[in-house]
DNA sequence: GGAGTATGAATGAACG
DNA sequence: CGTTCATTCATACTCC
C-alpha cells in the first residue's frame, strides 16, 4: 500500500548501545531506556496502567525521545513474547523419548511477588456469539436512523 | 522463529488491503472495507446497532468474507483506540508548553452520537486511517538539571 | 548485500 | 467500555 512517510527525526546522538547511528521511524529505544524498562519488568510489572506508563514514560523522556505508547507497546510485546517463548518451552516434548520429565518450575525469573501466572493451558470459554446479534442483547435505538446506508461501490 | 505450527490456514502474503484470499483464522478486512468503515466512523458512527452491523455486514460481504462481529468488533476496538490514543497523547506530551487547555472544551462527555446525514462513500481520499500516533514530535529539552530517573518507581 | 533475527507497531478478538 | 491477549506486519539490527 502507501507507504506513509514516517517522521524524519534525525537523531544522530548514536545512544544506541551499538552506537550505530540509528534514524527515525519509528521508536528507537536507548540503552539507557531499555536498561530501565527490563529492570521494571524484571521487578514484576508486567501491564502498567496508564498512570504508570505516562510516569514511566516522562522518566524515560530525558534520555531521548519517546511517547507513551512507546512505553504501552514496549510491556505489550515484552510480556507477550516472553510467554510465547515459555509456552514454546514447556510444551517442549522432543521426538525420541527425551526427558518427560517436564520442568514446570518456572522458578528461573520469579522474582515478582505478582506474577499471577494464571493456568489457561486449554482453550477455555470459548463463548462465541458469533451470530448472537440476530436480535438480541441491546438495542439503542434512540440513536438515530442511520443515515444513507447507501454503500454503494463504485468500482465494481 | 516461525517454526511454531498454531498456523492452521494458509499463510497467505498477507498484503492488508490487497483483498487476499485469507479465509481462515481472524478476519483480514479488505482496503475497500476499512475504507468503507473509516467512513462510517468519521461521520459520526460509534456504536452501531444491530440492524446497523447486520446492514453494514451485508453491504461490506461483497468485497470479502465478513460477519456481523467484525463489523461489532471494529467498532468497539477503533472507539476505544481513539479515546485511549488521545487520552494519552493529551497527557503526556508536555513539553514545556502549558498547554492553552484547548482540549476538551466543554459537554463532550456525554458524547452525543450525532451523524451526519450525508454520507458520502468514496469521495476523499484514501487514508486508511492512519491517525495521528505519530507526528507530535515535540521536543523534550526539558530543563531538568540531572534525571532523577532511578525510576526506583513510584508507581503507586 | 541478502538471510535471519530482534523488536516496534498494529489490530482482531475477547475478557471482566 | 476499558483493558488485555494473540497474531501478524514492518522495520532495525546482526551476521555471514
Amino acid at each position: 500500500m502507501d507507504e506513509y512517510s514516517t517522521g524524519f527525526c534525525i537523531r544522530t546522538a548514536a545512544a544506541r548501545g551499538g552506537g550505530t547511528g540509528s534514524k527515525c521511524g519509528r521508536w528507537n529505544p536507548t540503552g539507557e531506556q531499555v536498561k530501565v524498562l527490563t529492570e521494571l519488568f524484571k521487578s514484576g510489572l508486567r501491564t502498567p496502567t496508564t498512570d504508570q506508563i505516562q510516569k514511566i514514560s516522562a522518566e524515560l523522556s530525558f534520555y531521548g525521545k519517546i511517547e507513551s505508547k512507546n512505553v504501552f507497546y514496549w510491556f505489550q510485546n515484552h510480556k507477550a513474547r516472553d510467554r510465547q517463548k515459555r509456552r514454546r518451552i514447556s510444551v517442549d516434548d522432543l521426538p525420541t523419548t527425551p526427558t518427560p520429565s517436564k520442568q514446570f518450575g518456572s522458578a528461573e525469573k520469579n522474582e515478582a511477588e505478582r506474577v499471577i501466572e494464571t493456568l489457561q493451558l486449554f482453550p477455555v470459554k470459548s463463548r462465541l456469539y458469533a451470530d448472537d446479534w440476530k436480535e438480541n442483547s441491546y438495542n439503542h435505538a434512540m440513536e438515530m436512523d442511520h443515515p444513507t446506508l447507501d454503500l454503494r461501490l463504485s468500482f465494481v
